[in-house]
DNA sequence: TCTGGGGTCCTCTTACCT
DNA sequence: TCTGAGGTAAGAGGACCC
């Protein structure tokens, strides 16, 4: 292991529900739930206000509700974090090329190989200015972890949270992990958790103690010697800025269980057709189709088929994943169905089984997703209106869905840069009213005083361009042009 | 309370081959 | 020819992460 702490976790905090904050000035210092509006959905942020009552991720939505009746309630907004998360990935490549992302908001930084920090001093210095570029460019706030591991960056973004800085000193690591409990350890969750409390063992320095073969015999072989490793502080894992696409899936949960067989089949194939277009787009085939389903009392079961040679057909996928289907027993209903595809290889390859079904099939690769909000999931108006989704209306300017239904639809109209705005509530299908891009949560950088641009509304954030735009069209002044 | 979606990795069992 | 050992791949399930 190195003897500097010169390995940097960012963890951006409450990701989501900031970046919704930060876009809309009436949220600021309120509770805020992100997640999945449908009944089975779950909470994917909460804000630190919306965490005060209790809420949490991966809490059930009506459970969040039922704690945080006051709360606003919003679906993600994926491309706009997406992009942000695009900003703040390019700030940490400044400090080195070795960077890790986790996830839209967290990465990890090797400031060694980028030259960027030799020793603690260094380092600090190197995260303290991270922390406020973030700051500059997104107007968000990220918690700075630095170590001499991944596993150490990583506890001390933890402790630095919300908003902060935590180094952790070479020679401190184990005193400082003795008496902190085994789920702070990246790997232990509630299951795992559970055996070793069982065992007796629910701190990090008992599960020291406990040894080497004794975790082996609790956890298996894999997971016994890693984590013995980690409650000594030792993990030599290297920050790897490239990591290869095991496997891409898509799933689907269902507001209301699906008892009809008929439809159980009809939904594995638009299933299929969406996962081939996902590994189409990444370039991707692979010989190994996956089928999931959860039945109505939640338990789960997979069945897999590996092909002669790796695919990206949509054909042979749907054909596939309907022979796995066969094997399925769906009597009680399904909550959730998934087709994946694994074994990839990251060329494609004409394949038998395709040119006997008729040759390549219809599905362009370069189809974008359909937007979560426009699956026939949810009632039209929410379907159309998604809360917390950016609109304008021809005469009152930007705004946001606060909430929609009975034909009707309301309005805040503010932007990131505006104090908190009016509500105005208008009928769904009012003609002034068109969906609009979001904004950037920083104004761009003003151009030359008296130029062209001054004056105007703020162009819209810029969206990679593999993703759909809003639905907008042209309507609206939030288009990506300037003079 | 009633549990999303997209992943990774590990373990166990079984089948198959030598 | 039969049998067992050992390796490997596939298939299924589960834990975990964000």
């Amino acid at each position: 292991m190195r003897t500097s702490p010169t390995i940097l976790h960012l963890d951006m905090d409450a990701f989501f529900a900031s970046v919704e904050q930060a876009s809309k000035p009436s949220l600021r210092g309120k509770a805020v739930v992100v997640g999945g509006l449908g009944p089975r959905g779950v909470v994917a942020t909460a804000s630190y206000e919306a965490r005060v009552f209790g809420v949490h991720s991966a809490m059930p939505m009506g459970q969040a509700r039922r704690l945080a009746p006051n709360a606003a309630y919003l679906v993600p907004r994926f491309e706009l974090y997406r992009s942000i998360s695009e900003q703040v990935m390019g700030l940490l490549r400044e400090l080195s090329p070795l960077v890790e992302p986790l996830s839209l908001d967290e990465a990890f930084v090797d400031l060694e190989a980028g030259g960027s920090a030799r020793d603690a001093e260094s380092a600090r210095l190197a995260g303290t200015k991270l922390r406020t570029d973030i700051r500059a460019v997104t107007g968000l706030t990220g918690s700075v972890g630095l170590a001499a591991s991944k596993m150490l960056a990583k506890i001390a973004s933890e402790e630095a949270k919300p908003d902060g800085l935590v180094l952790i000193p070479p020679g401190t690591e184990r005193a400082m992990l003795e008496p902190m409990t085994v789920r702070t350890l990246p790997g232990v969750g509630p299951a795992t958790g559970d055996h070793l409390r069982r065992a007796g063992i629910t701190t990090v320095g008992e599960l020291a103690e406990a040894g080497e073969d004794e975790l082996v015999r609790l956890l298996g072989r894999a997971h016994g010697h890693a984590l013995h490793a980690m409650a000594l502080a030792r993990d030599e894992r290297p920050v790897v800025a490239e990591r290869e696409t095991k496997s891409v899936s898509v799933e689907d949960t269902y507001d209301v269980d699906i008892h009809d067989r008929v439809r159980v089949g009809v939904e594995v194939e638009r299933l299929a057709d969406r996962c081939v277009r996902r590994l189409r787009g990444s370039g991707l085939s692979g010989r190994t189709i996956v089928l999931k389903v959860r039945r109505y009392d939640f338990s789960t079961l997979t069945r897999s088929e590996t092909l002669r040679g790796p695919t990206d057909d949509t054909s042979v996928v749907r054909e596939a994943a309907a022979r796995l289907l066969d094997s399925v027993d769906t009597t009680g209903g399904v909550r959730l169905l998934g087709v994946g595809v694994s074994g990839l290889a990251d060329y494609t390859q004409e394949d038998l089984f395709a040119q006997a079904a008729g040759g390549r099939d219809e599905v362009p690769a370069a189809e974008p997703e359909p937007e979560p909000a426009a699956e026939p999931r949810t009632a039209p108006a929410e379907r159309r209106w998604p809360s917390g989704h950016d609109v304008r209306h021809a005469r009152h300017g930007h705004g946001w869905v606060q909430g929609s239904g009975l034909g009707r639809v309301t309005v805040r109209f503010e932007t990131p840069y505006s104090e908190t705005g009016r509500v105005r509530t208008f009928p769904v299908d009012d003609p002034d009213l068109t969906p609009a891009d979001p904004l950037p949560l920083v104004p761009p950088a003003p151009r030359r005083p008296g130029g062209a641009g001054a004056g105007r509304q703020p162009s819209s954030l810029p969206l990679p361009a593999s993703l759909p735009k809003s639905r907008s069209g042209s309507g609206g002044g939030a288009a990506t042009s300037s003079p």
